[in-house]
DNA sequence: CGGTTTGCCGACTGATCAGTCGGTATTGTT
DNA sequence: AACAATACCGACTGATCAGTCGGCAAACCG
């Protein structure tokens, strides 16, 4: 029996912490199981006994950074107040000191490359998007009921602004030698202003 | 000896097409050479005998495929006589019926999500925006020279024109469902007049 | 106490696959 | 004709790896 009761969730976190860093250090195509025992400390049966196949537990993974993703950007986002600023707060995305972006710019990327052959994959990555609509459209909805936004569409605003911000961190992490951190908070900020402004009531300070 | 001299190109043309579609399909890290082969109508020895190893074919496939990926997007945008019109030129992106395309959207996804953990891929990935960025580049540059735009950073902005154009494309390619074709012209037309707006020095028809 | 369950170990197995190599056939050269 | 070089074949090899399984130890149960 477990000494701890809570020792099952203890281990599942550190095996898909050691699965998240091995993926991301490695790419997904080139980890083995031998590699993630080695990263959690633990043997190919201990692993076994809490995730059945790689499949499971690469999902497992994946899910699990995606859920803390959204946290943070939920949190970033409720505290602020302005809409415009909460459109314009995704600028964590531009720092590699963050552990959370260090491993996670790897895992979007694996994500999204197998999500283009995996129906499975694909949920996964419609469902990370539609949290980050649901944030964005709720500055939008805020900023029309305040009078701050003119009338707009803003499921499909709130896309167009992730998908720039996305595109822009793309760009930033794998050619840093070509997109420095200045170019990419400009452009984000460039971009969203000037999608913006058409519906502006006032200008934005 | 060969029969026809021409022999090498057309099959080395012949193996990177049929490695470029089953890559495309299966995605790279699913792909045997035996796939390849199948594909090609060849070998194992027989393409052992144009490429010396896995790494060496793939690379030179995903080479080929940028290179006409830039031939297509070079030849659309000479076409066009208007600067702002050639900014926006890239519509042809949006066209899964396109067979360069179809295949092109998870080669682009695959080649990201290995040059995240390998060097040479960075610099494929380099080497492809750098040349989608001259085109951009180019049409700022003789904007302004028209008088067109006012005065602005040519290079920076072609960074976050095409960034624009690939995270919408992203989206729409990846999640079709929630990013319908029309959602993805009518956005990235709108982000890129709006980031274009405040240098214009007439309004665009 | 004996018996059972849980947690974990690591040697083993079977499958997969990249790359090799001996061979054949066709074309060209002398 | 003899020889050589090129183009291609496919059986084989060695390495890798996911998943299995028998076993052990510690904790709990009756």
């Amino acid at each position: 029996m477990a000494a701890i009761p809570e020792l099952e969730a203890i281990r599942k976190t550190q095996i898909l912490d050691a699965a998240l860093n091995t993926i991301a250090t490695s790419g997904h195509a080139n980890v083995t199981m031998d590699d993630i025992c080695k990263a959690a400390g633990l043997s190919k049966g201990g692993l076994a006994h809490y995730f059945k196949s790689k499949e499971t537990l690469f999902r497992a993974a994946f899910t699990a950074f995606f859920d803390r993703i959204f946290q943070r950007s939920q949190e970033t986002m409720t505290a602020i107040d302005d809409p415009m600023d909460q459109l314009l707060s995704f600028d964590w995305l531009y720092d590699l000191e963050d552990p959370d972006l260090n491993i996670g710019y790897p895992i979007v990327l694996d994500v999204m490359s197998i999500a283009a052959h995996d129906e499975t994959y694909r949920t996964i990555f419609h469902d990370w998007i539609n949290n980050w609509i649901t944030l964005l459209e709720g500055a939008l909805r805020k900023g029309m009921a305040k009078g701050l936004f003119m009338k707009l569409d803003p499921e499909a605003t709130a896309r167009t602004i992730s998908a720039i911000y996305q595109g822009i961190a793309t760009r930033w992490y794998l050619d840093p030698e070509s997109h420095s951190t200045e170019w990419a908070i400009t452009s984000f900020k460039q971009a969203i202003k000037g999608l913006m402004q058409p519906y502006l009531t006032q200008p934005h300070t």
